[in-house]
DNA sequence: AAATCGGGGCA
DNA sequence: TGCCCAGATTT
């Protein structure tokens, strides 16, 4: 076993390294005294039950507050517990999840709470490591998970944490350069005290959301402005630093509504990948950028032909939609059967009321206003012509 | 280490 | 428009 080796003055960390705080206890008490006078009060920090901690946590990954709030009552509603979660069908995830984004979210939910109930017999994990064990719990949510819940010390590491402490230490770094990952992690657990857990998870949390929000940072309101050394050398507002996106490919698609008595075609996208497990129009995507008008007939034409549709398609307009990799321009057409296509068993056919409620995905759901604005038959589908179970093919 | 994975709010 | 959000997983 070699002797564990001091830091050498060679790697003692330099300006872009970051500054040390010197009194990371005082930081942590001030910073709970603004807590307890200006924490938010919001619907998961009215409970300590793990399993509305957990799904608080899951549902705020890469997603606001503001966005979150009516997704978690619902979810509440029809799933209050574990074993409901567990008992339930992914599709009625899936379904409850829709709009919400990163679908993979509700999949790892899902098989974390299977997991639980079979070999757990429905209980949280306390420890670090174990929470990690399950689908969709990384470091950090598994840090938050143990302070919020079990109210013992686990270290977060979020975009509010990550830029409170950029500033807090004055990180010169790209934060999320291997260097910077390490520093933050190493001050992230450094700073997360043994007593309160709970409350200072919460604080730094609130900190980065109400004072040291990423534009405009209230440094006048800051508990914690004296022990700032971003501020300090006036390096707030830059940090953290900032790296440029790379600009993102335009992405056509078009997409078919094909309209029978029965109802619209609708089809579920496979479970793993893109918005996984929600359903769409039959559609068809150029993989790479091209020429936008002379993509949309073609596109339009090779889908007809794979469906067998020779019908006269009409254009219903184009839709915009940004994913977080490429910006997506769809067309919509529509084509009016008089009888039923031969088309596969597990599509559905659906009237557009029925599509109202249906987790289609954002980008078709988007389509839905122009069926509705554009003449024709969708909306006066006869009642006594739709099949009495539109759910199985008649 | 880099790419993938959504959607909404905001200036 | 570009950036941000209570990040994790896959390649």
């Amino acid at each position: 076993m070699l002797p564990r080796r001091q830091t050498p003055a060679s790697e003692a960390p330099g300006p872009a390294q970051g500054c040390c705080l010197t009194e990371p206890a005082a930081l942590v008490t001030e910073l709970l005294a603004w807590y307890r006078r200006c924490g938010r009060d919001l619907p998961w920090r009215r409970t300590r039950d793990p399993y509305r901690i957990w799904l608080s946590e899951i549902m705020l990954q890469q997603t606001g507050v503001q966005a979150v709030q009516d997704y978690y009552r619902r979810f509440l509603e029809r799933f209050p517990n574990l074993a409901a979660l567990a008992a339930a069908s992914l599709d009625e995830v899936l379904a409850l999840w829709a709009g919400l984004g990163y679908y993979s979210r509700a999949r790892n939910l899902h098989a974390a709470a299977c997991q639980l109930v079979a070999e757990q017999q429905g209980c949280f994990p306390m420890e670090v490591e174990q929470l990690m064990q399950l689908p969709g719990i990384g470091r950090s949510t598994a840090g938050a998970i143990r302070s919020i819940a079990f109210d013992r010390p686990g270290p977060i590491l979020d975009g509010n944490v990550r830029r409170v402490l950029c500033r807090l230490l004055a990180l010169q770094l790209p934060p999320r350069s291997p260097a910077a990952e390490r520093q933050l992690w190493h001050w992230a657990e450094r700073l997360t005290p043994t007593a309160a857990a709970h409350d200072y998870a919460q604080a730094i949390m609130d900190l980065g959301a109400l004072i040291c929000r990423p534009r405009q940072p209230d440094c006048d309101r800051c508990p914690l402005a004296g022990h700032c050394h971003g501020r300090r050398l006036g390096l707030q507002q830059q940090l953290p630093l900032r790296s440029r996106r790379p600009a993102v490919p335009l992405r056509l698609e078009v997409a078919l509504l094909i309209e029978t008595p029965h109802g619209i075609a609708v089809r579920q996208r496979p479970l793993r990948g893109l918005l996984g497990g929600l359903w769409e129009f039959p559609c068809l995507q150029l993989a790479q950028e091209a020429d936008a008008a002379a993509a949309e007939i073609g596109l339009l034409q090779q889908l007809q032909q794979q469906l067998g549709l020779r019908d006269l398609a009409q254009p219903l307009g184009q839709v915009r939609h940004v994913y977080s990799h490429f910006r997506l321009q769809l067309y919509a057409y529509r084509i009016l059967l008089g009888g039923t296509a031969d088309l596969p068993a597990d599509w559905r056919w659906l009237t557009p009321e029925q599509l109202s409620a249906w987790p289609l995905h954002g980008s078709h759901a988007k389509i839905l206003p122009l069926l509705s604005a554009a003449p024709g038959r969708a909306l006066s589908l006869a009642k006594e012509a739709l099949c009495p179970c539109p759910m199985s093919p008649c």
